[in-house]
DNA sequence: ATTTTTATATCACTAGCTTATGAACCGGCG
DNA sequence: CGCCGGTTCATAAGCTAGTGATATAAAAAT
């Protein structure tokens, strides 16, 4: 049975990746944001592993992200070797906008689909939803 | 609506992609190559368009393919510029590798979920099914 | 006070994409 | 037939975002 979910998500999988506007973000930029966004500033330390980069990945995601103007490098009184990344006005704005251009595409597909395919998506979000928090959980 | 839709699949988009073993198969190349194994062998043109790569991305990624024994190039007898694109035995193993490694880290997740987001997940895979040939069919 | 560990940065390298361009082949038309 | 515009694929040069190895500096441990 899980064999057939693993295969409608890989299918699914591929239709969120060509939903996704091919704009500025990165993957893993998009993701990181999103991140601080839901959850306060991080240190970095803290972003690398649940993002699936490298510790050097996420330095160099983090000064891409500043010099945009998305993310701001800080540090941490208490420890002199943090460094603590947070989302600026311009990082949410850029967040909400990909968010927006997605949910346009899938709109614009989900119009064309039987009304009672439409309920059956709405009714998995939650399972979805929590299915996310498990995995989020335990890459920490 | 269609927003907690998006909301909700952004998410998830993050979960298969944490999901994915960071394995030998890069994004295109594994979709390429499902495409090959689920509708047979195809011209480099028809296949750039809907993994939406450049033309050389495609012919760089046959040539990468190709040099791993995944797929192989062939000609057709009626137009000497095509160039055919076909699957190989090691390259339907490949595919079905990274869908048991997939499948084997889903089921662990499915597992933790209770039953009843489980019964909703399936519910709604012949939706996201149907979702997935609407946009492959306009992205051709 | 050393030593070890942790947090971040830097370096050199690679994969996989892009645009621009080139070369081979097709179909049609004078 | 022979040329010509349009396809199809390949090549070249350059970019982005990743990797592992390693350096540096602060904190923690001995």
């Amino acid at each position: 049975m899980d064999v057939a979910i693993a295969g409608g998500f890989e299918r699914f999988y591929e239709v969120l990746r060509r939903l996704t506007p091919r704009s500025e973000l990165s993957l893993t930029a998009a993701s990181t944001l999103r991140r601080l966004e839901r959850s306060g500033p991080h240190r970095l330390c803290e972003l690398h592993v649940p993002e699936g980069v490298s510790q050097p990945a996420m330095t160099q995601l983090v000064t891409r992200l500043e010099k945009e103007g998305l993310a701001s490098r800080g540090s941490d009184p208490d420890d002199g070797r943090a460094v603590v990344v947070t989302i600026t006005e311009a990082g949410r704005e850029a967040v909400a906008k990909r968010r927006e251009g997605r949910t346009r595409a899938l709109s614009a597909l989900l119009e064309q689909l039987p009304a009672e395919d439409h309920a059956a998506i709405v009714a998995a979000l939650p399972a979805l939803e929590r299915l996310g928090e498990l995995i989020t959980e335990q890459s920490i």
